[in-house]
DNA sequence: CAGTATCCAATCCGATACTG
DNA sequence: CAGTATCGGATTGGATACTG
């Protein structure tokens, strides 16, 4: 048996990192997810925070990886739509499953914060 | 049933991305877990492409979050060393899971990605 | 050995303004 | 409406050199 060099690479977790967990991604993937197919404009509204340079940027990577879809219609005043494909979608159950370990994980974290800051 | 206004808040993975995917924290961890408690100087090995000042900050936060514990002898010369919590082996489902994902999920996003550079 | 300190380049990201 | 263009500030990360 031999053992990789190098884990950064070796890791199989850290490709997919790159893919899915880069940010803003989470959150559009679960506002697709969780509320259908949007326009650009009612994204915008569902995270208040982004500005349209970086969601578009963000939509734009996450449409090329093939894990959303966008429909341009060319009307006046035109229309895009967004919805996750069957790709985005089969990562439900790993979001589904980060969201259990953030029950009792994340408070856990903040325990050992506290008494690491508190030396 | 009301909605929140912002799923970036409201989406459960989203706090946890921060503390576990942050760059070369799934590498640290998963060199951890495989390989066992290792020296900083080890790590350093494992992971080449790292440097010695961000290795630190890496190895700082995990502590802080409790997802990683340091022992520190001070001899001559000092030895410190480094291995996984309860609480950081506690996402080893999660990472199985996600390697899982990878096996079908990678290719079909190298696919997407080639269907579409080629337009 | 196990880090720190410093400097610098690249990147990201928000704010703002503009367009088909 | 659905973006794009441009600018600037802030953060990140690598290279390098140094220390208890």
């Amino acid at each position: 048996m031999e053992r990789s060099p190098n884990p950064e690479l070796a890791c199989p977790v850290a490709p997919v990192v790159d893919i899915v967990f880069s940010r803003w991604t989470t959150p559009i993937l679960w506002a697709l997810h969780e509320y259908g197919r949007q326009r650009f404009g009612e994204l915008e509204r569902l995270l208040p925070t982004i500005t349209p340079k970086v969601l578009t940027q963000r939509l734009r990577q996450l449409e090329r990886d093939g894990l959303v879809a966008r429909t341009y219609h060319a009307e006046m005043p035109p229309r895009a739509e967004y919805e996750i494909t069957p790709l985005g979608a089969s990562l439900g159950p790993l979001f589904a499953q980060l969201a259990t370990w953030a029950d009792t994980g994340l408070p856990e974290v903040e325990r050992a914060r506290q008494a690491y800051d508190s030396h």
